[in-house]
DNA sequence: TGCGCAATTGACTTTTACGTAAGAATTTTT
DNA sequence: AAAAATTCTTACGTAAAAGTCAATTGCGCA
């Protein structure tokens, strides 16, 4: 593995702008190094980004996606701060259940729309 | 069946706001009808506010979530428009299995932060 | 050592998805 | 009928998530 991305082969690897990796960090979603006033991005900047990419696609903002990594690298500490992150964990594991079941309902349903079109199609090749 | 719901009805079955949904009639995601100036909403109109949730709750945006319930409403026409809809059905399934891809990873991702806490309490209770 | 390219910061702009407020018209309640 | 509540249109405001632009700065290298 590699020990250092620089900002554009993440860009490229991500298809997001430079200006968006920045306000990530702005954000205080990575913390990438420097190297005088250059980030430079390990694995570890990378795999958060690749967190928070899939956070984005599933809708959620960058706030909410700043609470799941954060549950991703709490530090072990004392007893009630665990229960309270078992509690967050299961909050979002809640919404997470309610997207997939959203999707499985337009997923069926698309398979409504594609039924219709096949049988309109049948159709009109009996009907020529 | 009720034949008619008045706007704020849905308002408070959806956890919306009456502007929310006048703008969703103004970007032609809702047709209610009118008695004089007022909005009625049918049944119809029910089923197309929670399908414009439910693509909500997914992070599709509002031009996404038109072409989705278009698709769902297209009325039958003729052979290239059906493989046009055929085509477009199959490319929102792709993004909806991304998205379900995502959100097993989110979820298995979790497990492994709940388990680690479950863990760390169970060691606290060992050291104490 | 001078050139060009990539990277940086900072400021301003844009788009999306509504919120909010004003004022008039209707409808409903008392 | 008068008062209260709901609805309407129109218009301006705003927060989030970047996009865009300008003015540097620093590195690789011919």
């Amino acid at each position: 593995m590699r020990e250092f991305y620089t900002i554009t082969e993440l860009t490229r690897e991500f298809g997001v702008s430079t200006r968006t990796l920045r306000f990530y960090e702005d954000e205080g979603l990575i913390a990438p190094v420097r190297r005088g006033r250059t980030r430079l991005f390990r694995p570890g900047d990378r795999h958060l980004i690749k967190q928070i990419m899939r956070g984005k696609r599933l809708g959620f903002s960058i706030a909410e996606i700043r609470e799941i990594v954060q549950m991703y690298k709490e530090p072990p500490g004392e007893a009630g701060q665990m229960r309270a992150i078992v509690d967050r964990v299961e909050e979002k594991r809640a919404e997470l259940r309610q997207k997939r079941k959203d999707i499985e309902e337009t997923l069926a349903e698309l398979d409504q729309v594609e039924e219709n079109c096949l049988n309109r199609l049948a159709e009109l090749r009996v009907a020529s």
